[in-house]
DNA sequence: GCAATAGTGTCTGTTAGACAATATGCG
DNA sequence: CGCATATTGTCTAACAGACACTATTGC
């Protein structure tokens, strides 16, 4: 860190208060795309790690921010152009070497969002482009994006096994299929369809909204579902798909 | 980064103006003593919130830290001194208000130890004690800190449930009964004799180490066990005690 | 009718809850 | 023996997995 503008003051000022490690947070948004898990990546233009691609994030603005999650919702609709249905905190890393010039620590922050709405202002902005998950874990990502990445996709996986999180990945309506597909693309395996049915229907948290063909346009037509009020917060107390 | 904090001027250093927040670890630090849940406080002697109990807690030494948990352990370490089996984070909270100096983040983490060790040690440096959790959240705590123990709490409370957590607050070895009253001071709910037992012996979390009677010192004698390789991972696929 | 998708019936296996019953130690 | 604690037996209920089956649409 002998590049960091602290150290250069750092005798006139009380180190305890002063020498502080550098804070940031980042975001993994998720979103569902042409039958894929696809994930918000932007492209730094700076360096360090110029024009490797990044989670979305950034610093606290102490005068727009009451808090740090409001830092990361900032940093979401920015990229986004819209608000998300789910944004929650994943975990906090910090150590001496992810950022080669300091001592630093980020708040990773995973968010969950349908495609649609943030289609038009992604293209506007070309910074930021959605990349399915396989193919992001392939490339090398600036700073230590690709173990954050991993982390959330972790977190993910692992929660949807329990609650009804992928319901944020969608647009309302949505049939039971789509969104038994949703559950399976985030938990990365397949879900036997009865149990599946029996398991959303029995547990209250779906309020049907009427019937009708969902894009693809072939076959039975099927019941259309919302949330129902509360859902987000459902806990099955059972793991599902083992 | 028009955010990047390269760009505050550090001669008119001023805390509530500088670009970038004050970092801190908290930790709750957990035990069983007396047939009690308690957790470990630390008496402030400092304004603001001098005479006030805290969790003990405090800044990344960006020498001796190579990463915010060593901050975490290292903090643990100076006021039980000793290590913990069981030492995790719980979440990250930083708004403008929860110190009234600063814009503040803190990570807050939680620890479980067994009471024995740890005794004498915080016995004699006389700014640490042990306080029952009830106890506890009587009092008026410094800062937020009656919601990072809240937070903490609840962690603990929802991990036990599907985890087996409880291990760590027990000296080794232990008998099932003590394993059981530890589920149920941590869940704060009584759970049944017969599904504790079938659930953890079932598991393949524990290994039988012998035989003899507990402390108490009446009764049956009880087989006595140890967590096998690996327990601390096990995670159930049902939640217990519903 | 056929293809495609939606939805159901039913059997099995696992595991928690309830609670009665039995086992082993000490005095 | 009687008390205290440990350990087991057994029935029931909830719910996931498996998989075959029926239902409804468009062509």
């Amino acid at each position: 860190m002998p590049e960091s503008p602290e150290q250069s003051s750092l005798d006139s000022y009380n180190p305890k208060e002063f020498d502080t490690p550098i804070y940031s947070v980042d975001i993994a948004i998720f979103t569902l795309h042409e039958g894929q898990l696809k994930v918000l990546m932007v492209e730094r233009n700076e360096y360090p790690y110029k024009d490797y691609w990044a989670l979305p994030g950034g610093f606290v603005d102490l005068k727009k921010d009451s808090n740090i999650n409001a830092t990361a919702r900032r940093k979401l609709v920015s990229k986004t152009g819209v608000d998300a249905p789910l944004l929650e905190q994943v975990s906090t890393i910090g150590n001496a070497h992810r950022d080669p010039r300091h001592w630093s620590i980020t708040t990773l922050y995973m968010a969950l969002i349908p495609y649609a709405p943030t289609a038009e202002f992604i293209e506007a902005v070309n910074e930021a482009r959605w990349f399915p998950i396989e193919e992001i874990e392939q490339l090398q990502l600036a700073f230590d994006h690709s173990e954050l990445l991993q982390l959330a996709r972790e977190r993910l996986k692992n929660k949807t096994a329990y609650t009804v999180l992928p319901i944020h990945v969608l647009k309302r309506p949505f049939s039971l299929s789509q969104l038994q597909k949703a559950f399976e693309l985030l938990m990365d395996t397949e879900l036997e369809k009865k149990s599946f049915r029996r398991r959303l229907l029995n547990a209250d948290v779906l309020k049907e909204v009427g019937e009708g063909i969902p894009d693809g346009g072939k076959g039975r037509p099927a019941a259309l579902y919302e949330p129902a009020d509360g859902s987000e917060n459902h806990l099955f107390v059972r793991v599902f798909g083992d």
